[in-house]
DNA sequence: GTCTATAAGCCGATAGAC
DNA sequence: GTCTATCGGCTTATAGAC
């Protein structure tokens, strides 16, 4: 069935890019990977450009719904929900597969490329993030939640980055009290 | 010459790995750009990865004394001078030649290589970093200067990915007011 | 130390059969 | 929709002359 192949190669698809880079992988290594021929997999794929963008596109919506259950998993306040996504993340990052955010490594190797598709569903991915982090803070009354949203997630991603430079999961930890520190000062200053 | 030639190679490969990536540069690209033939580029260094690491090797000083400079021309205490690094890379982002930050671009290409020599010349720059300003946070009589210090660095690298991947520099702003804020409160409670 | 020339293999993508 | 087979080009790296 074409559905279930399709699925079968984004899956290898994933699996590959996330952990060796996009560039390092080869349309060889996705069809072995999928158990599919070449033929096959350029069937429902049109180029290797076309098959990253469906990778981070097959990312999106898990990775979302993932902070936000970390998010409401956490018992406290504002402060304390937020820095439970950077703690949860600190745990995630001490599994020796991870290897940061799949999103900005994409972004990192396609600098140069900004017509990319893949490109384009990275930054809606990220645009997303912002806008529900914006939408849980404004719920607590804090004017210009946007200001205080990308600040979070502007310690997330340099998280993401730093942890993965140093191979060091504290850097979650003190990212998520830096988070839970500008959050306190917002709410004080309502 | 032989140092002249070496650091032609350096320079020539310092734009283009910078430019379009690791990856996406050929050591043929390399060898035309420095115009010298791809068997003089082997003789000045045993293999590509062992380029790559010269690449950052040879930014790691300029970079620091970059920002140490503008550390000490902004006015102000040390939540401006802080700042004022953001704001200043903040104009250097609206460059179109600017690509973020080249040692986590690196980073994030070679990140399923951890023996790389690359990754082990990135990490020790970004640790030169932390150093620096945790000593000027601790001029200040900041305990754990650390702890302020990592945050910073956290702010500022992800304000480098997040203004690369939306190409938006008010991003750095935000991270700037950001550090600031984190800066002050450190201050208050000495 | 620099040159010309080329090895040996991998790359993304395609042709044509069924 | 999936297969076998292969194209033309580019990749890192090396051989041997001078």
């Amino acid at each position: 069935m074409a559905a279930v192949t399709k699925e079968r190669i984004v899956s290898a698809a994933s699996k590959l890019f996330y952990g060796e880079g996009i560039g390092r992988v080869s349309m060889d290594a996705v069809a072995e990977k999928a158990g599919v021929t070449k033929r096959t997999l350029y069937y429902h794929f049109r180029s290797k450009d076309d098959l990253v963008a469906a990778y981070l596109d097959g990312r999106d919506q898990p990775n979302l719904a993932l902070f936000q259950r970390w998010f409401a998993g956490t018992n406290g306040g504002l402060a304390d929900k937020t820095r439970g996504i950077f703690l949860n993340l600190g745990q995630s990052a001490r599994h020796p597969k991870w290897k940061g955010c799949g999103f900005l490594r994409t972004m990192a190797e396609l600098a140069n490329m900004p017509g990319h598709p893949a490109m384009k569903v990275g930054a809606e991915h990220k645009k997303k993030f912002e806008q529900w982090i914006r939408t849980m803070v404004e719920a607590e009354g804090i004017e210009d939640g946007l200001r205080l949203a990308r600040q979070i997630m502007l310690l997330l991603d340099g998280a993401f980055a730093v942890t993965l430079l140093h191979r060091d999961a504290s850097y979650m930890e003190t990212a998520g009290e830096a988070a839970y520190s500008l959050v306190k000062t917002a709410l004080a200053s309502r």
